[in-house]
DNA sequence: CTGAAAGCGCTAACAA
DNA sequence: TTGTTAGCGCTTTCAG
């Protein structure tokens, strides 16, 4: 069984092999119909399957892209980056190689001049959360980094805009009537928790509310993280206490959602949540669903790709390129309880917008 | 910047490329170690890194293996399988092609050909959850399915063990004291949702309990679906309710918590829950962290790979490989409530412990 | 409009 | 022990 080759077609159709290949790459349009037809029709009777290994040794041009990424695939989080990028990579009729490093620079280094060796004609690198890295060594020039920004630049770069996604939560709060909005920080420090911390005090700010201290807590990023650093939150003095928690994410939400229900709290009449992720599995199957703050994982990664491939034209090669979250409404936000709020503006909003 | 080929190398340590070649691929030891050393320094010095088009046009071997999937890379679920899939293919050399269709019977008829020009060394044709399909047209003799079977053989495929993991849950159950047992099921009706019904089954008549027609009800795979067939099973007289579910997945699980949360039922101590899947983010996130039957989508992943790549023999084409169901104990399994049990059971068992 | 022929960079048979 | 050389299957220039 071996290989129908370009010159069997060739032979079956009467042709050369020259206009075989020019017929099965649609060049040459001065090839009459008839013989593109009797070409076309050979090439199906024999069964041929042009080699890419032996075009690409030719061209020089591979026609395939490598995606790097540390853990990605494995992660519930940030597939659809994945998703983005195979999509992107489809529509220009690439091909994928993914390796996940799994973290291990070993790994990394083989997979980076596996891909060399491979003449892969784009690399993307991904992390599975919003990182900034030093790249690795040997990361060809034109690679595009996702969901990462190099240290020292460099490289072209996509990450979410955490600073306005964190800031559009707050607004969101705060136009259903929340003063008193917390921030449930990470003591991770991930470069997302400070970024979503800015646009907290940046909306704040906006609608003239003053920062208070204690309103900021942090935990660890799971759900105990979060209902323990919520029990904080709950704790302080009724005139005290936050009618709504911005939350770093939505497993630490869920861990909110259980403080709230120990103490007989419920989500949104005494209590708003939003998180940030919009994480699938977590976020929609609360009860009640969770709003909060999507990352555009798939956007990202369709971005990147295809800046990789030349798709899209990206001229500095230094700013990274930032990508809106867009706020996911559900039924965690509502107004402020009644008695903690003025007593009357419920009414007050109610009657304003009557006729 | 063209390419450093293999005659530069050559040209640099002053010998012809074959000795090259030897070198690099490691092959005739009879070349001595100074020579070895000189090209070795020499592809260093000049940046050598070999073409694998090239070499792969010559040898018509890629090192590259095609793995087609549904959604597997975007589903929090089986990104497991792709890291047991991409570890065994590094632990063998070679780089994998992935290509997500999403279910899309073009996208997966032109993955199928680019592949196939590709020249990739063995293909894998992956589910995201266990069925049975028909295989599409010109899938490669040789390929694997993984997490599917085929309808009518040819394939070499691998599948979780479903029957045997639904009979350990329930083994799980009986073993801690129950007798009344419940199955909540899917209406979806998957292979799983019969397999592991048989499962339960078996396990029930193994531990001489007959099965009641109330205790099996159905709901969609979802919390919501769970948390409805659960009041369906707790709505059931005092006498005949459950003491323990066991459930068709994790998420259907969280609906049962939330059924039991929302009578006052506290778990374990008043209703034992186990469920399957084993799926990140939800089950081990529960209050308590939920029982229930891991999916082995690593191993599945890995074994697919090695057949594949035929690094494990295997002998039969026609049956499909069954994975183990591994029991993953956590806090949602106890005793039966004494009320409901004899009424002295829980003390007789503490005084038969003490010496 | 079509064909002959020269490589793309490598491996491996054969020669020296 | 090392070198020469013929392809692997394709694209593409140049001739006809």
């Amino acid at each position: 069984m071996t290989r129908v080759r370009i010159s069997d077609v060739a032979a079956a159709a009467g042709v050369s092999v020259t206009t075989v290949s020019l017929v099965m790459n649609d060049v040459e349009s001065r090839i009459p119909e008839q013989t593109r037809q009797r070409v076309r029709d050979a090439a199906r009777e024999v069964g041929y399957t042009p080699s890419s290994v032996a075009r690409g040794l030719r061209t020089q041009k591979t026609r395939t892209v490598g995606l790097i990424s540390d853990r990605i695939a494995t992660t519930p989080f940030a597939g659809r980056m994945l998703a983005g990028a195979q999509d992107a990579a489809r529509e220009s009729g690439h091909l994928v190689f993914l390796v996940d490093t799994d973290g291990d620079a070993g790994i990394e280094r083989d997979a980076i001049s596996a891909l060399t060796a491979q003449q892969v004609d784009a690399m993307i690198y991904a992390s599975m959360w919003h990182r900034v890295i030093d790249p690795p060594a040997g990361l060809p020039a034109g690679t595009v980094l996702l969901d990462c920004r190099p240290a020292t630049g460099g490289f072209r770069s996509v990450v979410p805009d955490d600073r306005a996604g964190g800031a559009a939560a707050v607004r969101e709060l705060v136009a259903a009537g929340h003063r008193r909005i917390a921030y449930l920080d990470t003591d991770d420090a991930p470069i997302a928790s400070s970024l979503r911390h800015e646009g907290y005090l940046e909306a704040l700010a906006e609608a003239g509310i003053s920062a208070e201290p204690a309103l900021h807590v942090t935990g660890d990023t799971s759900a105990q993280g979060g209902r323990a650093a919520a029990e904080k939150l709950l704790d302080l003095p009724e005139d005290q206490r936050p009618t709504a928690i911005f939350c770093f994410n939505d497993r630490m939400a869920i861990g909110v959602y259980t403080a709230a229900s120990h103490r007989g709290l419920e989500i949104p009449r005494d209590l708003s949540v939003i998180g940030y992720d919009d994480q699938q599995l977590v976020a929609a199957e609360q009860d009640p669903p969770l709003t909060t703050i999507a990352l555009p994982h798939y956007a990202m990664g369709r971005w990147a790709m295809e800046v990789a491939l030349g798709v899209r034209a990206e001229g500095d090669e230094d700013a990274a390129h930032l990508m809106e979250c867009p706020v996911v409404r559900r039924d965690s936000v509502g107004p402020p309880p009644a008695q903690v709020a003025k007593p009357n503006r419920r009414r007050a909003l109610h009657t304003e917008r009557l006729p």
